[in-house]
RNA sequence: UGGGGAGUCGCCAAGUCGGUUAAGGCACCGGAUUUUGAUUCCGGCAUUCGAGGGUUCGAAUCCUUCCUCCCCAGCCA
């Protein structure tokens, strides 16, 4: 009865994996020891969703005080590459991952590997099979033929030995034969009709080199590379649900034979990451960078974790994310908002305030001297005053931004419009008198008085009752500077997806929705203080956003900015509406 | 059509050995505070758990039929 109690609370964050691990720990069955693994193989940079695979293993292992191991897949020579390896390992240390002592290369067990295959052989369970591609796929069936054996099926231990031995030593050219495991060809899950665990291939392995030129296959090396781990839980994605019966099935002959001791890691799947707006298949994000539709690997647009830190996405922000997210077996879709948010809910509570005019317009303060300049104050986070404050220069000329004026106001508009009074930020409350045009009508200059009663942190300035509160740079001490406003990559939620009304033959490519305007560079005025921001700082921009100084192309004392994310905006959300 | 998975609020997701009012987050809608139309705060938000039938005093939870979606026929991972 107190059992029952105790699981109506289930722990916040809980999920099927954790209560599995729980339930894991129960029982004994590794004494409550959790060892986790990251496994990427290093044939590309690590994206979002590699984030939340990250988040989970590592997470898991923090949460039940395990480790996580940072292990390399790379089993096959031809995808692989040291500069993935290299990117990977910052990709993870960025998000704030620690694995210890914990980094492996599955290529560092090939001889092990080999002798577990030689083990599989001398029980009689694989062979070497010498039929050619296209027969063996044809005699593999299909969902609901069984297959049939192949004729090499019943060589002999001796024989497939001798065949195996000389496979590895090179007597053989590519593709004469591999060695398969003997299961059973008429199983319903095709995983199990014997499938092939072992190829012939010369190519050079970024780090074994031309030592081997015969290589496992992910379905025999990942268990095996999980066994020499003593990795307890084995988490990956849906897809690899099939292949558990095989997972299982090796680590139990192989224990059998000796070679691994029980209990023998368990395999667990997830859902693996789905957001909108965005795509995360290789084969697309490829394209994406090789037909040039973003400027590299490190695109922020892009959901690469080198894009996001250059995006200025936060690692805090990605846990955040894949805590509030869930881990589930369902097929999911994430709205790209959620992440957004994330990165909001971060950034709010690091990130200083400054302030930028992003698209300027000239404030005049008619009644202030022509020369004269002051001070004004201002906190460099509103809630956290332990983080100082700054000056700001004031003076006759300003620049506000242009959406922050109107002649002809719309209704609840409370900015600046002729008659109405507003706060400039940190300084004075001004009053509209006017504005200047040019022939065409276009508004050059918005005209203003102020109230020398009205500075902020004066004792009268709390006797104006404001509604707007506008930010400002002062013309004459503001300077310009490179800012990248960043916006979603797509503009419909599933690229390529047909749209309401498409004739039902028509394929749409994902590059159809591609969001034009993802991407605009503009010249800003920024305060003074921002001069001095260093590669990687991350600021508000007081009502417009948080942006980050681009590790890549600032240089000291001419920081150029990018923007991670909006800020909320209820009013401009009503307006569109 | 073989096998393996999944279907709980707009989006996620607890709950799954049956037991009083179906967690929580995000989004959304109100309202308060606010020198960011931001933040924060307070309130609202599934008589219902893919559909039907059954068992039971009682079912999202058990049985059953059906529907929908995802994955699998690489010598990729």
């Amino acid at each position: 009865m107190s059992d029952k109690r105790a699981s109506d609370h289930p722990s916040p964050g809980s999920n099927f994996i954790r209560n599995l691990v729980e339930e894991d720990n129960r029982k004994g069955i590794w004494s409550g020891r959790v060892e986790t693994r990251f496994p990427p193989e290093p044939n590309g940079y690590l994206h979002y969703g590699h984030a939340k695979s990250i988040c989970l293993n590592f997470g898991l292992a923090e949460h039940f005080g395990g480790e996580c191991h940072l292990r390399f897949d790379d089993t096959n020579p031809e995808k692989e590459e040291q500069e993935y390896v290299d990117a990977i390992i910052d990709a993870v240390s960025w998000l704030g991952y620690d694995w210890g002592k914990h980094l492996y290369f599955a290529s560092d067990y090939f001889e092990t590997m080999y002798q577990c295959a030689i083990a599989l052989i001398e029980k009689g369970h694989a062979y070497v099979d010498s039929l050619p591609a296209d027969e063996m796929r044809a005699l593999r069936g299909t969902l609901t033929e069984a297959g049939r054996e192949s004729p090499f099926r019943t060589r002999s231990v001796e024989e497939n030995l001798d065949l195996f031995a000389r496979m590895r030593a090179g007597e053989f050219v590519d593709g004469t034969h591999v060695l398969r495991a003997k299961i059973d060809m008429a199983s319903p899950n095709l995983n199990l009709r014997d499938p092939v665990i072992y190829r012939i291939r010369r190519a050079t392995h970024h780090r074994t080199g031309d030592r081997w030129c015969v290589y496992p296959l992910y379905t025999f090396a990942h268990p095996i590379e999980d066994a020499i781990e003593n990795i307890t839980h084995s988490i990956c994605t849906l897809e690899f649900e099939d292949q558990r019966p095989f997972y299982d099935w090796l680590l139990a002959a192989l224990a059998d034979a000796g070679v691994f001791e029980r209990p023998l890691p368990r395999q667990v799947e997830f859902a693996r990451l789905n957001l909108n707006y965005i795509v995360l298949s290789k084969r697309r994000l490829i394209q994406l960078v090789d037909e040039g539709h973003v400027d590299g690997w490190d695109d922020p647009r892009l959901p690469t974790l080198v894009g996001a830190r250059r995006r200025g996405f936060t690692p805090e922000g990605f846990r955040l994310f894949a805590e509030r997210i869930g881990v589930s077996k369902s097929d999911s879709w994430i709205d790209m908002g959620v992440l957004e948010e994330c990165m909001r809910e971060h950034l709010n509570e690091t990130a200083q305030r400054r302030v930028a005019v992003l698209d300027p317009l000239k404030l005049v303060i008619t009644n202030y001297p022509e020369g004269r300049e002051e001070l004004c104050e201002a906190p460099n986070h509103p809630l956290k005053p332990e983080l100082g404050r700054r000056e700001m220069p004031f003076s006759r000329e300003l620049w506000i931004e242009r959406e922050d004026f109107m002649e002809e106001p719309v209704k609840g508009f409370r900015r600046l419009f002729p008659g109405n009074q507003v706060r400039l930020r940190y300084g004075y409350v001004v009053q509209c008198t006017g504005c200047e045009k040019d022939e065409a009508g276009n508004v050059t200059a918005v005209l203003a008085e102020y109230m020398p009663d009205s500075k902020s942190g004066t004792p009268g300035a709390d006797n104006y009752k404001v509604k707007g509160n506008l930010h400002w740079v002062s013309a004459a001490h503001g300077y310009r500077a490179e800012v990248r406003l960043y916006d979603r990559l797509f503009d419909q939620p599933h690229p390529g997806a047909r749209r309401e009304g498409d004739a039902p033959e028509l394929e749409r490519s994902f590059l159809e929705d591609l969001n034009p305007s993802s991407k605009q560079i503009i010249e800003a005025w920024l305060e003074p203080a921002l001069r001095r921001a260093q590669a990687e700082e991350r600021f508000q921009f007081e009502r417009h956003g948080y942006f980050v100084v681009d590790r890549i192309d600032s240089h000291d004392g001419a920081p150029v900015f990018n923007r991670s994310v909006t800020l909320k905006d209820s009013w401009a959300k009503a307006q569109s509406a």
